[in-house]
DNA sequence: TTGCTCCTCACGTCACGTGAGGTGGC
DNA sequence: TTGCTCCTCACGTCACGTGAGGTGGC
């Protein structure tokens, strides 16, 4: 019989761990004295000792280690409760693989830029509503015509203003500066609205915008001078291993006021998927 | 100015979180109403919160990204720190690599032998002394023979019995039956002890024994039939990718009672070290 | 009055490490 | 008497999630 301080050191495990599993109802000592509250363990509980920590060295948990020594396990249960933990492992695996090229990219963009820049965040965005006019716009000033007219219209349009965020919508997937595919309008979350007759006749009409679940976002203040950031979202698609899976929107995260537009704030968000490619890191046989 | 819950919705993090971040110096709200305590942000503070949020995907802790941002850090010092945890995540993705190798092996081991078994354990073992008599033996029986003179001795070894636990160092890297180099006596952590003359005139002599920063480990009951304890430890080390590096010992964890030899308690060590291999993981590029 | 949003604690997470404060045998 | 070992709380870790209990404006 060993107490605790010659146990632990037998086995090499701290004492507080062996009373930390004596808590979780894992490994009990042989004996404890009635007296003075001393625990004693024999030679003979090493191989459960030496089961548990072989266990966790697989990185399981210690209430699931006690259900793998539990005597009614089957070896069909074991054998299942090791297979997903594999297939964690395996998606952590995946997992530190895009943290690293991500934290290249970023080193790189350090070491050109000498600071950090662009910060691109991947979201998940609800499905929204959208009451939207969608036209194609032969150069952007048209665009900015377009904008001004829906504007003018603005205070009409409800009793309390706009209904939600102003946002564009480009349907092509090219980013050519004429003849854009653009659906311009209001996103909001109530239930659906009314269309709406424009003076010019054209009539704004409500539609749901999908949710995605994978979106990358990034913030640019101003309405103008933001193609610097398609060109930082696209090449941190081509960094991170996404590729363009929809329309790109660009959101104003506050009403805007024509006056000062400059200060206005505006997200782009562009749908991303995973670029399909073969991972070197699982050809583990 | 939005509210927390709506500065929350827009940048689709948790308020929980905005107060966190609050509390750790992190981000803190751009005007706190005195009489209410509500928190208002600002649009235009979304980039510094997207800097966090990016730096949290790269798997930085907070005060780090704290440190980050601080205004006085150079561009060296935060190459610095993507550099240093770019090397951890390998690390660990190192780690979860074996992992995933132990994990199998042990899903092949239940699947061949329908429970877990041959639990091998990795430890660091500290130094001691080693009061011992190195000798070839003819064969086991010669073994067991000197092992019965060194005990019929025992008593006279010291005053207070033996000085440590019986233990057995094997020199050859072969496992063969004949002509096995051993060195067999007592390990110690006190102070070193005299030399001790047996009665057929051997001296047992004390000499320390490394430390062993990686040893793998198993319990075996008994003090014979511990052959197939080597084939486990064989094929886990082949598994796990480990190869032996140093002589073997075996090490008795309780004072040997001769009447209750199969009642023993042995733990087999074999250092070991990792093999080199290629790991086809970190081809990152 | 009923919802809704906000507020401030404060517990829980996971596997222990690390004191704090106290006791019993050499 | 001084060390040594043991005991039982209980805090701290990391980044929040999740109530609990209370308040102010529509």
């Amino acid at each position: 019989m060993f107490s605790i301080g010659e146990f632990s050191r037998i086995a090499r495990v701290s004492p507080r761990q062996l009373r930390h599993y004596e808590a979780l109802g894992l490994f009990q000592p042989e004996r404890i004295d009635p007296e003075t509250g001393y625990r004693f363990y024999s030679a003979l509980q090493l191989p459960r000792l030496n089961r548990i920590l072989a266990l966790k060295d697989l990185g399981l948990t210690l209430p699931q280690i006690r259900r793998l020594l539990d005597a009614n396990i089957s070896a069909e249960e074991i054998r299942g409760m090791l297979t997903m933990r594999k297939a964690q492992v395996e998606q952590t695996l995946r997992e530190e693989l895009e943290r690293i090229r991500s934290i290249e990219a970023r080193i790189f963009q350090v070491e050109a830029q000498g600071s950090l820049t662009d910060d691109v965040v991947l979201k998940s965005v609800p499905s929204r509503n959208f009451l939207s006019l969608r036209q194609v716009l032969a150069s952007k000033e048209q665009g900015f015509a377009l904008m001004a007219q829906i504007f003018r219209f603005l205070p009409r349009l409800t009793r309390r203003g706009a209904p939600g965020q102003f946002a564009l919508l480009f349907s092509g997937e090219s980013f050519e500066t004429e003849n854009i595919d653009v659906e311009m309008g209001f996103m909001f979350d109530e239930e659906a609205l009314e269309p709406v007759l424009l003076p010019d006749g054209r009539v704004m009409t409500v539609h749901p915008l999908p949710a995605v679940e994978h979106m990358a976002t990034m913030i640019h203040i101003g309405i103008t001078h933001h193609e610097s950031c398609y060109g930082a979202l696209g090449i941190w698609m081509e960094q991170n291993q996404y590729q363009l899976a929809g329309p790109g929107r660009e959101v104003f995260i506050e009403p805007l006021q024509p006056d000062r537009l400059e200060e206005a704030v505006m997200e782009i968000q562009i749908p991303v998927t995973r670029t399909n490619r073969d991972h070197p890191a699982l050809i583990t046989e």
